[in-house]
DNA sequence: CCTTGGCACTCGAAAGTTCCGAGTGCCAGT
DNA sequence: ACTGGCACTCGGAACTTTCGAGTGCCAAGG
């Protein structure tokens, strides 16, 4: 029973690995010529009904090989394979290409483009959350005297502006008055806590001043929740899905339209995990009834103890998940090295 | 031959209508049945081969019906059509879904979003090009004692930062210093005229200042020629490739390979016009071989006098032109209202 | 001279047919 | 427990047939 349980899942590991590569059904036969299993056809097809019978494979049709199910994949994924780790070349080409990055923007652009690359599937970037940073800096900036620019610097190095405009001409004293006041109450406060502060603010203000005040707190406010909140992604790759086969109307589509709805892109990728971890969800496992046949690999990445945010890729279920979850995770590494370096 | 002319381009225009309608070669009977062109099928077929003739239409094969070629949408766009005009309900729905938006990043995510909806194409927006755009206001953030963030705000709203490493402590008084002689030399100054403006600033300081002063004017130059020559670019609608037909190989994928190269995508928007004019190109009229199954409506947007930047379709060279070229006019018009606003 | 009805012809697409062999399940033998 | 053998299945490739929309051309008519 023990050995035979081992050739099962030999078995199984070996329809994957072949189905994963011609994307036809696999033949007792073709199994038994490919990879050296010591046995013969006869007893590989044996090996192959129980495994249909507990649900790994299955038949397009009576009479033609198995392909593996979405509960094959998963058990391939968690037991019969190990994440393939990246050969030199492509750990010094990840580098390189990453090095070259001179803002946050311009780091998960390149990220986008080199997992697209390495791994041939559609890349899903999710930018830093900011949930944890905090204000680096406020600046105030008159631009009519009746029109103020706000500017808000976070820690990570974003940038939220906001114009405010006020019905009377606004004194540069006043303003640099508040500017200073801002800043030393806020700096370095998380912008979730920053509400809390700045609740005493307007009364430190002569009673004149305060409806202006008022409005500029208000206004940062606003930056501050719309910052937090936001949840940018960055999408590439995409004519790699060229690659999924012919069934395009149910292949193709529902990725490509579930690429611009970047909610529905979040619900994907999942909570940020650290960069240890790799999720994956396969086929039908995923939140949507419309990609039952794509697959998602997805990891945090951020700093080592806690993930900033999630990258990842969606694919075919019949995609090459040692080397692709390989990619992913060696990615996330170098990003996090990247962000943490800066 | 005046009338046999007139009713050729009938004949032509009718035939144009008909098969991006259907995406089926159309024969002479059917087109008699449905447009009511007082004459028999046998006529038709006579200006039919007269139009293949001089090129406007071909046949798929032999014995099919015919369908126009690139010379014939070009004909049909410069000569037989009126561009189509918006519905009031339509217009309304652009005004109101852009009028939400918050920043300049937003117009454009949403013009991209807008115009991917209503032409049910893929949508491309070229984020307004700064060359014309000028300083608003310069600042200089100490983050640390020997790192600075500088922060450069541009006259349309676009901020831009850097980071300044010093191998000393910077004094915040020579800071202070600095930021004032900056705003006050290149407040309002173009972009493009900074350069020179910055070349004597360094002397201004004392010569052992001057390293830090240096490092700082350099990277702002950096700052600005990047800022100038960025050209960002947003994308949205790839879900409606999926209604390009069946030949997926050929149509689809050269597109989507174009859209991730954003400096293809430039070349296709062409040069920027003003909103009043609007560029089509059609199949092999653009300058990629792989996109010869593909026509672009693009058009300048931004000022009434100047194009700011270019937005436009790509879509299958069976479109419908009228429609398309409408919604991209009026959303180029409408774009160009909300910037001028703001 | 343009238009039209008539007619023979073409040829791609769809539907039908045949054929082949990879693959299966099962069973008896080792 | 494994294997060789065997009868059976059935999808896909290749070929054939059929069908009809569409064509070009011509002679007749306004």
């Amino acid at each position: 029973m023990r050995v035979l349980d081992d050739r099962k899942l030999d078995v199984l590991r070996a329809i994957v690995e072949d189905y994963v590569a011609t994307h036809e059904p696999i033949g007792s036969k073709a199994l038994v010529d490919r990879h050296n299993l010591g046995v013969s056809p006869a007893t590989v097809r044996n090996d192959m009904a129980a495994l249909e019978e507990e649900g790994y494979i299955t038949q397009p049709h009576t009479s033609a090989g198995r392909i593996p199910t979405d509960a094959g994949y998963r058990l391939f994924v968690d037991k019969l394979s190990t994440v393939k780790t990246l050969s030199v070349a492509e750990k010094k080409a990840i580098t390189s290409f990453l090095a070259g990055a001179v803002d946050l923007d311009d780091v998960v652009r390149r990220t986008v483009r080199l997992l697209a690359q390495i791994t041939r599937q559609v890349a899903i970037v999710q930018y830093p959350s900011l949930n944890r940073s905090s204000v680096r800096h406020i600046e105030i900036v008159t631009m009519s005297p009746r029109r103020l620019l706000l500017v808000l610097i976070t820690s990570n190095g974003r940038v939220e502006q906001r114009i405010v405009e006020h019905p009377h001409d606004v004194d540069e004293q006043l303003i640099a008055d508040l500017r200073s006041r801002l800043n030393s109450v806020l700096a370095g406060q998380r912008l979730t806590d920053a509400t809390t502060s700045l609740g005493g603010v307007p009364e430190l203000f002569a009673p004149g001043d305060r409806a202006l005040v008022a409005s500029i707190v208000t206004t940062l406010l606003e930056a501050f929740t719309d910052e937090v909140g936001e949840q940018r992604i960055a999408v590439g790759g995409a004519a790699n899905l060229t690659r999924y086969g012919d069934d395009f109307e149910r292949n193709v589509k529902p990725v490509l339209e579930a690429l611009e709805e970047h909610v529905i892109l979040l619900r994907l990728l999942g909570e940020a995990t650290n960069p240890q971890t790799l999720t994956v969800r396969i086929g039908h496992e995923n939140p949507f009834e419309e990609l039952a046949t794509t697959s998602v690999v997805a990891t945090g990445y951020g700093s080592k103890s806690e993930a900033l945010a999630t990258l990842g890729i969606v694919g075919p279920t019949h995609m090459d998940y040692p080397s692709t979850m390989g990619a992913v995770r060696a990615v996330a590494r170098y990003v996090s090295q990247i962000l943490a370096d800066s």
